[in-house]
DNA sequence: GAGTTTGAAACT
DNA sequence: CAGTTTCAAACTC
């Protein structure tokens, strides 16, 4: 079910240990209305204790008041209320006898506030929810948020009515919490019937030693910092064990990834999925209801790294399902600013990050403006580089290479029979051809080398399958996969037209027109290397800037945080230069990428 | 608010 | 592990 389960968000620590210190007391009745996993049942039991960490939901709920005494605080030595969103997994976990220690009132982790930025939406501090402490109390307790806007709502309460609110399915239960006001019929969900609940923790742990865990995992380079105000939303991260949404596409509350806030991953295993960033439904969405959960993204956004917030949320983006997208194509994801662009995105997380002492974020614990130099988008370093423009250069350059190559040829194979004709003896004539031979096998090798990649232009082998193939087999000119893929349905128009238009006349013979077919990808594929070869070299001269523009400086500067020089990425002044109608290897030198002239960009 | 849809959980 | 059933939330009207 759609957001159950998704206890603990953030919780995600390991096992924890019992705590002895807690499994000889008896339940306190009525005292705490959260179900307490790290109690006596479980003692020994690091599942349960797991799943004590678990059950603290991050996503909607139930978090104790900043100020507000923490369940763990009226029980001794139960960490049950210690912020366990604050706690991912792998992070060390709070032993018992620190739990006792834990300063009164507020948690011992401070929680990063995000830090308004100007022009984006103001993160909603979300109220927490105040889990009810009087036992008494059965009165549905008024929910402060709902999750869909931040808008305080009311409590959410389940509607069980089979499954006693002991199975997974029951929200609360999931949740870890009992159920208190809520709708639910025959509820066992309660102090009154700790046994049968027990009994349920104990059943569905045994089927899932991971029930009460997160199901939305966190990313290599998350933390707990990266969290909203109420440290109760994931920011990053995936579901571990993914979707399975069908017809949702993944952009209703249906779907756990959706109602978790977050893309779906890898792991999801859903079809027609339009929860990835790019995904015009996705983006529609958002756009159509400001309200909707482009604000939580920009809450999110704001606590990840105070900089990467809506822009990178609506800008269209690649990776499918996020997964293994060449990040140089396009706007990253958050998770991708997360997961997969390591090095640029960390280095903002790392000013993110919490300071030692747990105050607030250095970069954020400054002035709120010092983040707007790294209000950024990541973009790929080849980003204005490539223009539509230079796309459709480069494809009539491609178009007209092997044109002019089928001239000059033909032009080159003209003089050489006039030469032949004139010839006078026969010995010169045979050492022309000797000549021309060594210079065809020369270039045959030489073009198959380059070629290794399945294209076989320049081989005089006709390929039956072509389908262009019309009144001549052997005039069929054979094409490797890739290019065939490339050309699509299109007829091999130019290529025929241009080669029967010129070298026709002159060459009646195979080895001529697959000489001539050689020489016609050699001169394509060298052109497109060396636009390639330009094209890396520019890449690689916009990171040297970016590496030069966050140079950190020797010492403290006000435009530098945490030794990073704060200039905005974004902004590093990369000319946008026209690309591949330049690089027309007749005006490079072919070789490596560091004898491309580059004039232009110096 | 009733009925339907949906997908996770539970079950086989 | 896959298919089916159960369940309750989300959604629609």
């Amino acid at each position: 079910m759609a957001g159950k389960e998704q206890g603990g968000g953030g919780a995600g620590q390991p096992p924890r240990a019992p705590i002895p210190a807690v499994s000889t007391q008896p339940p306190i009745k009525k005292l705490v209305r959260q179900l307490d996993f790290t109690s006596a049942a479980f003692a020994g039991n690091p599942a349960m204790a797991a799943a004590a960490a678990a059950v603290t939901r991050t996503m909607q709920i139930r978090t104790v008041p900043v100020g507000y005494p923490q369940p763990h605080q009226l029980r001794a030595g139960v960490p049950m209320g210690v912020p366990q969103q604050l706690q991912p997994r792998g992070l060390p976990v709070m032993r018992p006898h620190q739990v006792v220690h834990v300063p009164l009132p507020r948690p011992a982790m401070a929680v990063p506030v995000p830090q308004a930025r100007p022009g984006q939406a103001q993160p909603v501090s979300r109220p927490p929810v105040a889990i009810p402490l009087r036992p008494e109390s059965p009165k549905p307790r008024p929910r402060l948020y709902d999750g869909k806007d931040g808008t305080p709502t009311k409590k959410k309460c389940c509607n069980c009515r089979h499954s006693k609110c002991l199975k997974l399915y029951c929200e609360c239960f999931a949740s870890g919490v009992y159920c208190d006001g809520c709708n639910c019929t025959n509820c066992f969900n309660n102090v009154e019937n700790e046994a049968a609940r027990r009994e349920a923790i104990d059943a569905t742990l045994e089927r899932n030693p991971d029930a009460f865990r997160p199901k939305i995992g966190s990313s290599p380079h998350a933390n707990r910092n990266n969290m909203d105000v109420a440290g109760d939303l994931p920011l990053v991260g995936k579901h571990n064990k993914g979707c399975h949404c069908k017809k949702s596409g993944c952009l209703k509350k249906y779907c756990e990834c959706f109602q978790a806030n977050i893309l779906c991953s890898e792991n999801c295993k859903c079809m027609d999925c339009k929860n990835f960033e790019g995904s015009e439904e996705r983006k529609h969405l958002y756009l159509g209801d400001p309200k909707n959960l482009v604000h939580m993204h920009q809450v999110t956004n704001a606590a990840v790294n105070g900089a990467i917030g809506a822009t990178s949320l609506l800008s269209p983006s690649t990776s499918r399902k996020r997964k293994q997208i060449d990040p140089l194509l396009d706007h990253p994801t958050k998770e991708h600013v997360v997961h997969k662009n390591g090095q640029l995105s960390q280095a903002i997380y790392q000013k993110n990050a919490v300071a030692p002492d747990g105050s607030l974020p250095i970069s954020q614990s400054a002035h709120h403006n010092m983040m707007e130099p790294f209000k950024v988008t990541y973009r790929p370093l080849l980003a204005d580089i490539i223009q539509p423009g230079d796309i459709r250069e480069l494809c009539k350059l491609l178009v007209t290479v092997p044109r002019e190559a089928a001239k000059a040829y033909a032009g080159r194979k003209v003089q050489e029979e006039k030469v032949a004709e004139k010839g006078d003896s026969l010995a010169s004539t045979n050492h022309d051809r000797e000549e021309k031979d060594k210079d065809q096998s020369h270039k045959k090798t030489s073009t198959d080398d380059r070629s290794s990649g399945g294209s076989h232009m320049g081989k005089a082998s006709v390929d039956d399958s072509r389908p262009d193939c019309t009144d001549d087999k052997k005039s069929c000119r054979p094409m490797s996969p890739g290019t065939l893929a490339l050309m699509c349905d299109e007829p091999d128009t130019m290529f025929a037209a241009s080669q029967n238009a010129i070298a026709e006349p002159t060459i009646g013979v195979n080895q001529n027109r697959s000489e001539l077919y050689a020489e016609q990808e050699r001169c394509v594929l060298t052109e497109f290397r060396d636009c390639l070869r330009k094209l890396v070299q520019y890449g690689i001269m916009k990171e040297e800037k970016y590496r030069m523009a966050i140079r950190p400086e020797p010492t403290g500067h006000p435009g530098q945080v945490n030794s990073v020089q704060r200039r905005p990425y974004s902004k590093v002044d990369v000319p946008v230069v026209k690309t591949f109608p330049q690089s027309s290897s007749r005006h490079l030198v072919a070789g490596n990428p560091g004898s491309v002239n580059l004039d232009k960009r110096n």
